[in-house]
DNA sequence: TTATCATATTATAATATCATCATATTAAAA
DNA sequence: TTTTAATATGATGATATTATAATATGATAA
């Protein structure tokens, strides 16, 4: 119960949500989610601490860049199946999130 | 979206979840969730108010009584679905709604 | 009516959260 | 080994949320 209550507070903000629907779609590193939310570095990375310590994305360096994805435990969480199947993703994000792939932002400094 | 962060808001507390898993068993008034969750009374109003607010509950009166219940325009929710198989329901809160059910508290004053 | 029960609302102090700035850390490049 | 890019952390002011006490409302009973 607690862990979900954790959960839901972690989803309870819209950046934090879209954040985690983008990291459904794909792994990210900060600066990608930087160009593509277009928010503060500080910003996205208080939101990716609080995603993590719900454990709903877990992170991973590689190189200069620390790699976010989904946290693969919750995998048969009930909730988090419907979250997948309920929510719709912003296509602004969506496109956001191709054109920063297809550009390569990252590494690209 | 805008919706779900106000449902992940609702449950990010975890009275209200109790609560709100209180009424997926059974319609309750205010008087019943006091007895059972020992809370304060406006305390109890107000959680029952963001949940309203989220559209996660309805109410009804009926005479002197308030009646709480989950609001079944969310039925076909993904998340709510899950939710309802993912989480478990606190085994002192369920004897205390039996309890509550069986001595009838409801307009025993 | 008036009194009482059940519930809602309001005011508030305490606490938590948010966005941002400034600074620290870490890894690679020069 | 300094510099730079990428990210994390800490402090702060602004704002939001919380629990409680006090009060208001609405319905029934006396």
């Amino acid at each position: 119960m607690k862990k979900h209550v954790k959960i839901f507070s972690s989803l309870s903000d819209e950046n934090r949500l879209r954040i985690y629907l983008l990291l459904l779609q794909s792994e990210l590193c900060v600066c990608e989610l930087i160009n593509i939310l277009d928010m503060k570095q500080s910003r996205i990375s208080h939101s990716l601490r609080i995603l993590k310590e719900a454990k709903l994305v877990s992170n991973q360096r590689r190189g200069k860049w620390m790699i976010y994805s989904i946290n693969q435990n919750l995998k048969n969480d009930k909730i988090i199946q419907g979250l997948k199947k309920e929510l719709k993703f912003s296509l602004h994000d969506l496109k956001k999130l191709e054109k920063c792939k297809k550009e390569n932002i990252r590494g690209s400094g």
